[in-house]
DNA sequence: TCGTTCGAAATTTTT
DNA sequence: TTTCGAACGA
């Protein structure tokens, strides 16, 4: 997707064979260089197409499918084509549309792995203990419903929170494990054993509930296609092609779930074609295995492997600084980029700053340059590790007056207002939805209170049905005080109007109907907080976006699985976002800030998952430079506020390792240098630091060792310049020795522990143990 | 039942 | 620093 610009595009590769070829060739394949053209053709039997960074991954996919098509080897709706997400999706639909023209009426099995698990199992639900018209649950939900399960089993949720269990039902999931799968030492951790049970307990309340979970939606589909082996031939049949966007990031899950769709053939013959690129890996922590991508070629004996390695995106330098970093990983398949774009290029940027306030300033000011210069904000923006380094620009664009969007954020229907209508949607569609009551029995507010839910919950459990129906059941008792019943009668009532008047009313209209007689609207109107207005607005954008369904049923599904954040606006905009939702996106210029040890790479990644963590950093980092077309900027502030305190920081570890030919280094900072350490208590870097001196990873050493026999460079002494600037102390060797003593401005007296370049551990006698830059300290 | 107040926690998030 | 959630009192 990095190839967002439309096809036209003047990807100039030198079109070496079959120039004497008889026939013509077809439009679509103009312009492909011949790594591409090769992917394209090869369809016959397994292909793994390994894509660097902005190499036409998309382009290859989309003219894959159009040169089937078109050479009539397959119907479109033979064809299982499967992205992770809806933009990508959406995008790939676009682009087919365009090469085959529109007149191929959409793609039914071009969709993301969820929504085209959610077709399989809403036609074959009743195998899987599910009625058709089961409703899928987002995250909200889900915790809603474990806190229940928690509670019921009398567990302390402060001990073990709900989203924890959520956290490990999720990785359960993602791993294809069934609640009878889970290891017992995996399960009994939660809650002193009760792990275990609770997964049962919770699979059990959603089919009550006629619910599936993200989760389920691929596991039931794997459960039905093992349980069901004439389904799963049906679909063998159907299937005559796959193929698989972004394969790096498929967990166990999803690969169980491709393995059963291609097994329709021996696997020397399947027609399955997988893209991806094992440097682009960033979701490991949401359970990706980067190991598929690595085991294609043993699973698909005899498959294909192209590696597209010419990019059509970036500068020779950003292209080397992204090599030179990515190089220092491990376990890669390994590929090389290269350009034919301009020579050199501008250098990449280092900047360091003093905190991040003048990090923002900083940022905010060039933009404000390049936008004099005729740039448009469009072609620029900001990419951050984490979502609370955001703030500060915003403020800085917001007082410089300069448009920025933030992309990411809440998704749309997870905004509360949005879930509040849809949980009055769901339970006029489908009156046993439990959770979608709850969550609007007293939204607004109408007086029914804790105690009242109780006993309508109890009454449920009792007669074993949904909580509508017992609200009904209870109403003809003289168990509610009158004031409740009162209430819930006229409730009660007004869902029986709403669902009929659901067969007979578009949608959207019903959704401001119902808005406006619950109440709903009465109680935005009444707040006057500054955030009612755009819920409201919110809201509108809803039934808006209700007017092209003519069924309930159908928006509900649409809204579960497809619908994402609000439609980018056409306004010239500076864009903020994360490193990972920047992932397929390209901009003439990126500012990359925040480029400190414990911020990027993440202290947290590497605590939780050691050098695996780092080296997914690492990859974040090769993201972040390859979305840059023209310029990267990178900067590090030496001081940063972090959860209201402040915190020293040093230089990125990836820092030292850019190529210093590419990069152009300047220290803002060292005006301030004296100044630059942190107050408080230091969490971040109180453990000694678990990865040695960068120098001395094998990593660092056959990196090094490949660039210098690739151009006979020398070794990396960016930190080398860093130190002559802000400290002035010429080599590389420090000036102090282990347990040396020393004395700090701000930390007072403390003892070295551990020397890494000019980056020392100390052990302050008050403030425990920090890691601070030698430019900081004198000897004690 | 609802509003206030205090305390703990704090990435990244395609679905 | 901020935000969210649970406990407490009217």
């Amino acid at each position: 997707m990095a190839e967002n610009t439309p096809l036209p595009r003047p990807q100039a590769g030198p079109i070496t064979s079959q120039l004497g070829r008889q026939q013509r060739e077809p439009d679509y394949l103009n312009g492909l260089n011949p790594e591409q053209r090769d992917a394209v053709l090869s369809v016959d039997g397994p292909l793994l197409v390994l894509a660097g960074a902005g190499t036409g991954k998309t382009r290859v996919l989309t003219t894959r499918i159009a040169h089937i098509l078109t050479t009539k080897r397959a119907w479109p709706s033979e064809i299982l084509s499967v992205t992770f997400t809806n933009k990508a999706a959406r995008e790939m639909k676009d682009r087919i549309g365009h090469l085959v023209g529109s007149s191929v009426e959409g793609m039914p099995w071009l969709g993301t792995f969820h929504s085209i698990s959610a077709r399989i199992l809403r036609k074959h639900a009743e195998l899987v203990d599910l009625k058709s018209s089961f409703t899928i649950l987002d995250t909200d939900d889900q915790i809603r419903l474990i806190k229940q399960l928690l509670e019921a089993e009398n567990i302390d949720e402060k001990r073990w929170p709900a989203r924890q269990f959520a956290g490990m039902l999720d990785a359960w999931k993602n791993r294809g494990l069934l609640p009878k799968d889970v290891p017992s030492h995996d399960s009994d951790y939660f809650a002193n054993g009760k792990g275990g049970k609770l997964y049962y307990d919770y699979q059990a309340r959603l089919k009550a509930l006629n619910a599936a979970d993200f989760g389920d939606l691929l596991l039931e589909c794997i459960r039905l296609f093992r349980e069901n082996p004439d389904v799963l031939a049906e679909y063998h049949r159907k299937f005559k092609f796959m193929l698989v966007d972004e394969y790096q990031d498929s967990n166990t899950a999803q690969y169980l779930w491709l393995r059963l769709l291609a097994q329709g053939k021996p696997a020397s013959e399947a027609n399955i074609c997988v893209v991806g690129d094992d440097d682009q890996s960033i979701y490991g922590w949401r359970g990706a295995e980067v190991d598929n991508i690595l085991r294609f070629e043993s699973d698909f004996p005899g498959a294909k492997v192209i590696k597209l390695e010419r990019n059509y995106r970036s500068t020779a330098n950003i292209l080397k600084a992204a090599s030179t970093i990515i190089a220092f990983n491990e376990g890669r398949l390994g590929k090389t980029l290269f350009t034919d774009i301009a020579e050199g290029g501008e250098l990449v940027s280092f900047t360091q700053v003093y905190d991040s306030e003048e990090e923002a300033r900083t940022i905010g000011d060039e933009i404000e340059q390049y936008q004099r210069q005729g740039e448009d904000l469009n072609s620029m923006a900001i990419l951050v590790r984490a979502s609370f380094q955001m703030r500060e620009f915003e403020e800085r664009f917001i007082t410089l007056g300069v448009n920025y969007r933030v992309v990411g954020g809440p998704r749309f229907y997870e905004r509360k207002e949005i879930r509040d209508a849809l949980a009055y949607l769901r339970l006029v569609a489908q009156p046993a939805d439990d959770l979608a009551f709850e969550r609007i029995v007293n939204v607004p507010k109408r007086g029914i209170g804790d105690s009242t839910v109780k006993m309508l919950m109890e009454t449920a459990r009792s007669m074993n049905m949904p909580l509508l129906s017992a609200t009904r059941a209870l109403l003809e008792t003289e168990e509610l005080k009158p004031k409740q019943r009162t209430t819930l009668r006229s409730l009660v009532a007004q869902f029986d109007d709403w669902a009929w008047r659901a067969e007979n009313m578009q949608p959207y209209q019903l959704v401001e109907n119902i808005l406006e007689e619950s109440g709903y609207m009465d109680m935005l109107n009444a707040d006057k907080s500054v955030e009612s207005q755009g819920r409201k607005e919110n809201l509108k954008e809803l039934s808006r976006a209700m007017e092209e369904f003519d069924s309930l049923g159908g928006f509900l599904e649409h809204i579960a699985l497809v619908m994402d954040r609000d439609s980018a606006d056409a306004s010239d905009a500076v864009t903020i976002m994360t490193l990972h939702s920047a992932k397929g996106l390209e901009y003439n210029t990126v500012f990359l800030p925040g480029w400190e040890d414990g911020t990027f790479p993440s202290q947290r990644s590497m605590d939780e998952s050691g050098r695996a963590g780092l080296e997914e950093e690492r990859r974040l980092a090769y993201v972040g430079i390859t979305r840059g077309r023209k310029r990267v900027r990178i900067s590090a502030a030496q001081n940063r506020r972090i959860h209201g305190l402040w915190q020293s920081a040093i230089p990125s570890r990836f820092i030292d390792e850019l190529p210093p030919d590419a990069v152009e280094v300047t220290d803002k900072g060292s005006a301030y240098g004296g100044y630059g350490y942190g107050g408080g208590a230091s969490s971040r870097f109180n453990k000694a630091d678990p990865f040695e001196s960068v120098y001395e990873t094998p990593g660092w050493k056959r990196a090094r060792a490949n660039q210098e026999s690739r151009k006979g460079g020398g070794p990396l002494t960016i930190e080398g310049e860093l130190v002559a600037r802000s400290v002035d102390l010429g080599g590389q060797s420090s000036g102090y020795a282990l347990g040396e003593r020393v004395f700090h401005l701000k930390f007072g007296y403390g003892e070295v522990t551990h020397i890494e370049g000019n980056k020392l551990t100390i052990d302050f006698e008050k403030a425990g143990t920090k890691k601070v830059l030698e430019s900081f300290i004198r000897k004690g």
